[in-house]
DNA sequence: AACAAATTGTAGTATATGCTATATTTTAGC
DNA sequence: GCTAAAATATAGCATATACTACAATTTGTT
């Protein structure tokens, strides 16, 4: 067990307003990416599928129908979504710009790390993750890469 | 508003089980990611000021100090810290191990993505995200691609 | 049309993360 | 040593995301 000395000399507080923007942003961007990913496989199933369904939508992302249910909910409440009881899930066309603008970045982001030498299977989990974290300019720097 | 047609073939599921993998693990990244932003802030106050106390933290995170003390408690459950009452927090073997890789891992991301071009101040930003996202597969593209 | 299977809804629960407001304790300055 | 300020603790609350169990509805097949 550590000795647990207390504190002598209050130290001024170390620059710490610009090392909480990060922390800000990144929680930003988690409150966001569950929407990003809903809507994304919505455009998805219902090109693919013809219509995106709850419980398609549950087994892609791995996990129950309610839980689909519920956050379908929420992207309703935020105008992303429609939806009727019993019936399939539509995008709005707040959702579909959404849907559109997250799978170029998601797609952009995939091909970045495979151009980067990351195997195929780890760099689509990763970029499944890391998608949602990329600002405009660090998707520009991307860009040139890719084009290089 | 989208006409709601109902379902008339049900299609066969869709490859799901794959796309799936890539959600549970950015599920589980997060689940671990406030862990290894603590330890990894308080690695560096305990070398910077001398002790990690629980309002540096907050500051540091853009957080009130009681969510920080509620985060503490759940890392303590998981041996990651120890705590007293009115007493800074102080990190366990296996904290300290976690908080350098964390900080390796961390300052990899960085330097990657400076020298992909990214402005730095983007890149500190959105490193604090992606730094969690990274397999180790990717970790190795971006040490390669610094060594080049 | 009736039945079984699939799908969706609902109730109740759990955990993690965040907050404000207020009480307590410690620290620092006099 | 007192006292005020700083730090920490605690109570109460809110939201998002997840689950199981069970009810209701729709769909496909006989
Ligand atoms: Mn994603
Ligand atoms: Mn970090
Ligand atoms: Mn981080
Ligand atoms: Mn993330």
């Amino acid at each position: 067990m550590p000795v647990r000395t207390r504190r002598k000399n209050p130290r001024r507080a170390v620059a710490t307003e610009t090392a909480a923007h990060g922390h800000r942003r990144t929680r930003m961007d988690h409150a966001q990416e569950l929407a990003e990913d809903y809507v994304e496989l919505i455009d998805d199933l219902i090109q693919k599928c013809g219509e995106a369904r709850a419980v398609d939508i549950a087994r892609h992302l791995g996990v129950t129908h309610v839980t689909v249910t519920k956050s379908i909910a929420r992207l309703q409440n935020e105008g992303l979504v429609t939806s009727a009881p019993y019936r399939s899930i539509f995008l709005t066309d707040k959702g579909r710009l959404l849907a559109r603008r997250a799978r170029e970045r998601h797609r952009l982001v995939l091909d970045f790390l495979i151009a980067l030498g990351v195997p195929r299977n780890d760099a689509e989990i990763d970029a499944e993750g890391i998608e949602h974290h990329i600002s405009p300019r660090t998707l520009d720097a991307m860009k040139r890469f890719l084009k290089r």
